[in-house]
DNA sequence: GGATTTGCTGGACAATCTGCTCAGCGGAAC
DNA sequence: GTTCCGCTGAGCAGATTGTCCAGCAAATCC
């Protein structure tokens, strides 16, 4: 559930260079291979690192407008919505907050006239009451783990 | 700029098996061990493919709660926040935004009350007029990506 | 205090994969 | 009709992986 300093590093290096073996990062590292291979065996295992699937740009695809939508849902109707919600392929996550909405998902779209078709399809249905829209402008932070990582693995101590 | 079928296979099928190497792609997919390898490639360069870093789970590392932050920036001050918000290890993203606020921000906490230290931190600069903040209670649909370049695929026909 | 467990080291092995190159071939573009 | 481009199927040397092992040091337990 907490990470040392070696599984920081090993994290950060795997994050900077994914292509990366087990055997360069061992050299990288000053350990044994089998460390590195037991510590990355239990990263995953701990489910620290999920895995390490394509990182994929949206933009690139064709989809160079995120946008944030804010949703009411009707009292009962979340179930449905997620459903619902689910099946949109421009709906890249979605959150169920507190605060002034119920909910919170990420939307992408082809530009911002094919915005207003992709949140007429997310909109649609029965149990949402009111959204209210957010476009992204700029991504001056993009999302990001290797701070967070460090700092927990500075917390631990060396490992 | 855009994919095809067999493109989006590769992503995909990447997708479900990170570990899996270009050899046996290229038996999943009834091709040429070499014409994975170059679409890889090109998707890469293209930049369709960020890159294979490890997906690392905030909440694993100790960092559970998720929240998102609408700010509200006094005018001109932009850079000045954006910089400031990029030294803060649990901000994970930082997007600037049309509508009610003028940024979006996703927050991690090792928990509601460590939250609070995050949120003071993150709005303990000048620039910053107003925050409204919004905790993630669930994720129904966690970050993906896979049905988008599914659409995408389907649209530019086989390849 | 002594025994046990845990994690790391350094090494070894066969099997596999990678990076790279090549010639041939078909379709599409010119 | 000719050229260009992408895919195929193959081969090669080199490197990496998965998997063992025994030794060792530190921390833990009895």
């Amino acid at each position: 559930m907490a990470i040392d300093h070696l599984d920081g590093r090993i994290i950060v290096l795997l994050a900077r260079e994914p292509r990366i073996g087990v055997l360069e990062m061992s050299r990288r590292l000053g350990v044994a291979r089998g460390t590195v291979q037991a510590r990355l065996d239990r990263l995953q295992s701990d489910g620290v690192i999920h895995g390490f699937g394509p990182q994929v740009d949206p933009a690139a695809l064709g989809y160079p407008v995120t946008a944030f939508a804010t949703l009411q849902i009707r009292q009962g109707q979340g179930p449905d919505v997620r459903a619902h919600l689910s099946t949109v392929p421009e709906v890249l996550e979605l959150h169920t907050t507190t605060g002034n909405g119920d909910m919170l998902c990420r939307l992408v779209a082809r530009s911002n006239a094919d915005l207003q078709r992709v949140i007429d399809r997310v909109v649609g249905f029965d149990g949402i009451v009111r959204a209210s829209t957010a476009i992204v402008m700029e991504n001056p932070v993009p999302l990001r783990v290797i701070p967070l990582v460090e700092q927990a693995a500075e917390e631990r101590g060396q490992g």
